[in-house]
DNA sequence: CTGTTAGCGCGTTCAA
DNA sequence: TTGAACGCGCTAACAG
């Protein structure tokens, strides 16, 4: 990599005159500068990161720790992510958590020894289950913000961004009722993670508003691991009042679908599926999936923004804001 | 970020005994070395990256530059390169070329101003059609290492990590042939790219090499945004003797599944498939597919390993590898 | 208008 | 055993 110096020296002016002209600095001749950009361009010269940055105490690069990157929803988020900060000229260094509470310390230590200059992230499924949230707190004291998303702490004080999970199963729910539906079972496999407790919440909200509704809450929760289509099926056959069926993820979505397909059932007359899932995942299914999917991307792009503001224009007392991210409600094949 | 300067001020000692007690050097005394790292533990000291980087010359960093994010396998190889790199203590920055020409040269001229050490990077789909390539070569000129995984160039001396693609469908195809097909489809759904073509190779030649096989090779293109299931099903109808399916990518794969279902044919004994796909797909197919599935996180662990072992190590001339990383061919319910 | 100088944080001579 | 001084590449205050 060429240099200001091999610059300088190649025009027989001074270092602070090469530097000045490239930055447009009005002190320099229009002359000087003409001939000092063109040496520039020609020799491909560009400023030395490390430098800019040892210079500025600034990395215009951002690290980012997901917990899951093979997950459809976070690869999704990342896009949004990295578009957004190409737009506004900063590089995104990515960490994966590992859904690892220590993978995730771990990765924020190395990143803040000026790195990066913020952080975006979720928050590891392990911490949640830890209760931990030191590590965020010693990073922010060091002057490092930190936006988080989709997974986000109430202990932590920091800029958010969340899906309005509540309402998205709430609205699902209250449509199933307007169907007409009697019997409506919610799927919980993500139990051990906050979003799941939200959405199971959103649906208890939906029926206890509801007067035409009289059955009672049914939640059916299936671990990690569990076989989730056989247990599935096994409810099914054990209550056939079900006619309604929301899943809290994706694989608990096509594997409802898979089981009341093989139960016979005929859909959407005699039962409704709704599942949160990714558009890819429509695709595949027959017929066609109602969903709740949530905008990923956009998650991803306003997380920078917030962080990207923050950065620019600092902190003042306790301003931090939690932006919520609206979520679509598909309605296709798998509902009336 | 507390610094050098600060500790040494604290302590009462010279910057310069400071740096050298965090190095280990044997010439501070031990009992130094102890009082100034406590006291750096105490105040998490962590030596500034840029300062470090500007200083060595060396960012401990990889770019790495993929087409498409939401495509599962480049997720997949992302994992296996953050995890490679984080092994060896390199941070990864990722940009996304979104398969445009444009993005990607921007991306490799962004990163190398210092910024990166070297680049991991798979070419977008624009600059093979175009048939760009200098700048890549621009890139190594400025010293500056590329491994090239999945989609390669043949006119860019550097290291790559390829899959065997035609060994792949070649395997495939024989497969087929042993199970007593007469009539083998292979449907290409990604014609403009490499791997396509040399997939489409593997599977001529198997159907070259045998000598019970007599029907020609009949290879089914689909281009982008065409109406594929109802493509597939057309060309069934018009030809009732094709008993064998290949797929090159995974989209076809489920697209053929379906078309044969809806014509009531019967898997495996009229009919048998093979895709390649991601694991994720067969949990959605029913009967669940056979594929070929490509090492993704391999391949970027891989990738990581030759970048960073040039890295290293330098280039004597033209020493370059080219690796490859066998495919997998798993056989489940959609062949004999 | 141009050049000299200092300093960002660090490691590495060389001198004491 | 410790410290002073220099330089990595750059910007900016200050001199000329």
């Amino acid at each position: 990599m060429i240099t200001i110096k091999e610059l300088a020296k190649e025009l027989n002016v001074s270092i602070s005159t090469v530097s000045k002209a490239l930055n447009d600095n009005p002190e320099i001749s229009a002359d000087t500068v003409k001939r000092i950009k063109e040496l520039a361009k020609l020799r491909n010269y560009k400023p030395n990161k490390s430098a800019v940055s040892l210079k500025s105490s600034k990395t215009n690069t951002i690290g980012v720790i997901v917990p899951d990157i093979l997950n459809n929803f976070f690869a999704k988020l990342l896009y949004g992510v990295e578009s957004a900060a190409a737009a506004n000229g900063y590089n995104i260094i990515i960490c994966i958590s590992n859904e690892s509470y220590e993978k995730e310390v771990e990765s924020l230590q190395l990143l803040a020894n000026g790195t990066v200059d913020g952080f975006l992230l979720a928050v590891a499924e392990e911490t949640q289950t830890l209760k931990e949230d030191t590590h965020f707190k010693k990073i922010i004291e060091e002057g490092l913000p930190i936006v988080m998303f989709d997974r986000v702490l109430d202990t932590i004080d920091c800029d958010k961004v969340i899906i309005n999970d509540t309402e998205s199963t709430y609205s699902a729910t209250t449509h199933l009722i307007s169907e007409g539906r009697k019997n409506i079972m919610l799927i919980n496999h993500i139990d051990e993670l906050n979003v799941g407790t939200l959405r199971t919440q959103g649906y208890i909200n939906a029926i206890n508003d509801s007067s035409s509704y009289d059955n009672k809450p049914l939640v059916l929760s299936i671990k990690k691991g569990d076989e989730a289509e056989s247990i599935i099926l096994e409810t099914l056959k054990n209550n056939t009042t079900i006619d309604g069926i929301i899943s809290v993820d994706n694989i608990a979505g096509i594997k409802s679908l898979n089981a009341v397909k093989s139960m016979g059932l005929k859909i959407p007359q005699d039962i409704s599926l709704i599942a949160f899932a990714s558009d890819e995942l429509v695709e595949f299914s027959s017929p066609r999936l109602s969903t709740i999917t949530q905008h990923a991307y956009k998650i991803g792009s306003k997380s920078v923004e917030l962080l990207i503001d923050r950065l620019k224009n600092g902190t003042t007392k306790n301003n931090y804001k939690t932006v919520t991210v609206d979520y679509e409600l598909t309605f296709r094949e798998t509902t009336k």
